[in-house]
DNA sequence: TACATACAC
DNA sequence: TATGGTGTATGTA
């Protein structure tokens, strides 16, 4: 329930006085009431698995910790210098568009979103605790002059494709993960670059736009630096095994790209805080995980990522959700059901794919969420077909909550598994907890 | 397959 | 006026 300070531009500030007015604009209400039973949620989780750890004993820790070590002599062996790897973060990204557009914004706190939820705020703004995800009455609240724009998606994207058509140049098969960020593979550039003259060398985007660079052998280090040296910084890693583990040696794992909040809490609650603690703790991590997140730890402990800057473009869903005032009569429930297979299936048809697998979210207005899924025979792109299928889900809600009625402040429809268009499949690879086979047992 | 959770942006 | 929307991966049953 506290500010966030995990990212950039919150250097030195009023923590204190800041997470008071968070907490004296959210107590009470059902949203922080949702947050604190999250957290015990995630409570239990440790107390669970703090038993689990006392059922251990050392020599089990220690066998564990020699399977571990055959383990990280594979990933040693993998380690790879051959690539530059850069990841590319906008900084403040739409704020930094809204600027340009409108310069009597520069100067003053700054952010772009809703009175409901800020997107980004520019640096004026963070002064006074205004970030990202934060909704704009407390941001209001933190500081009173703060100008709210709203969101301009439309704009955005066009200034991203601009940027976009820059970074091609430097790699062809650049891969944006949003907006305002992209991995880049600039290994071919640089090799071709050697024979450009001191104009060639120049590196340009968009106007106005600041940019961090993270420059890395792989993806995972260098999106840990893009985020250093905020505004407009670079940072470069060197392409030696000592220099990367001198880099993750002290890096907090709550840096690294995939470790959040929860399993940063659960890390931290056995005394993991760095990436070294990670292969200081190996034998119990090894005994707590699943053979996916513990060779995502060893990995993340010796500064090993993927290497392989590749896009995924096959789309695995589609979805469509919205909030609002509260509805409990069933007739509007259905009603806003309806509208909401509409927008998907609008959606499916701009891109014409059909859903297979099609799915309800909904969130009372507690905050609880719950999903019911269904899947048909044949993928679909037919309303009345996908209202059908969600209109069914949604009764047998209805009926599960009465004689109380269903109080909903978010619907949502997804669909899954779905058909591409001509057919085409495409497995994809290393995602961020590659499984690799050959670390099974050692021998 | 169904569902919940975690995570990123 | 009042805490978002979209997409992916994973664990578990």
């Amino acid at each position: 329930m506290a500010l966030n300070d995990n990212k950039a531009g919150m250097g030195n500030l009023d923590k204190e006085r800041i997470n008071k007015v968070i907490y004296e604009m959210s107590k009470g209400s059902k949203y922080y009431e949702n947050e604190q039973r999250k957290e015990e949620q995630v409570k239990a989780k440790i107390a669970a698995q703090h038993k689990q750890i006392q059922s251990f004993d050392a020599r089990e820790i220690e066998k564990s910790e020699l399977q571990a070590d055959a383990m990280l002599a594979a990933i040693e062996e993998m380690r790879d210098f051959s690539r530059t790897i850069v990841h590319i973060d906008m900084d403040a990204f739409y704020a930094a568009v809204e600027m340009r557009d409108n310069p009597s914004l520069k100067n003053i706190p700054m952010a772009v979103g809703g009175s409901a939820m800020l997107s980004t705020s520019n640096y004026e703004a963070r002064r006074f605790g205004v970030r990202a995800a934060m909704p704009g009455f407390i941001a209001k609240k933190l500081c009173p002059d703060l100008v709210i724009v709203p969101t301009n998606f439309d704009k955005y994207r066009q200034v991203s494709k601009d940027v976009k058509e820059i970074l091609l140049q430097y790699d062809p098969n650049m891969c944006p993960m949003s907006l305002d960020e992209a991995y880049l593979d600039i290994t071919q550039h640089l090799a071709e670059r050697k024979n450009f003259d001191a104009e060639q060398k120049t590196f340009r985007t968009a106007d106005g736009e600041q940019r961090m660079f993270g420059i890395a052998p792989n993806m995972m280090l260098a999106k840990v630096c893009s985020d250093f040296n905020k505004p407009n910084g670079q940072y470069l890693i060197p392409f030696n095994r000592q220099a990367v583990m001198d880099f993750v040696k002290d890096l907090p794992v709550r840096k690294v790209c995939g470790i959040g909040r929860v399993s940063c809490s659960m890390l931290g609650a056995m005394g993991v805080v760095t990436c070294s603690d990670l292969f200081r703790k190996r034998g119990l991590l090894l005994k707590l995980y699943s053979a996916i997140s513990f060779n995502y730890f060893l990995r993340v402990s010796a500064g090993v990522g993927s290497t392989s800057v590749q896009r995924g473009d096959d789309r695995k869903s589609m979805s469509t959700e919205r909030t609002f005032a509260e509805i409990n009569r069933p007739a509007e429930l259905f009603a806003k059901c309806y509208e909401l297979c509409e927008a998907l299936v609008e959606d499916l048809k701009k891109e014409n794919l059909k859903g297979k697998t099609i799915t309800l979210k909904i969130k009372t207005i507690k905050y609880i969420v719950r999903t019911k899924a269904h899947s048909l025979l044949n993928a679909t792109q037919d309303v009345q077909l996908l209202y059908s299928t969600a209109r069914d889900l949604l009764r047998t809600e209805i009926r599960l909550c009465s004689p109380e009625p269903l109080r909903l402040r978010l619907m949502g429809k997804s669909r899954g598994e779905q058909k591409l268009p001509f057919g085409a499949v495409k497995p994809k690879t290393d995602g961020r907890h590659t499984l690799l086979n050959y670390f099974k047992s050692p021998k």
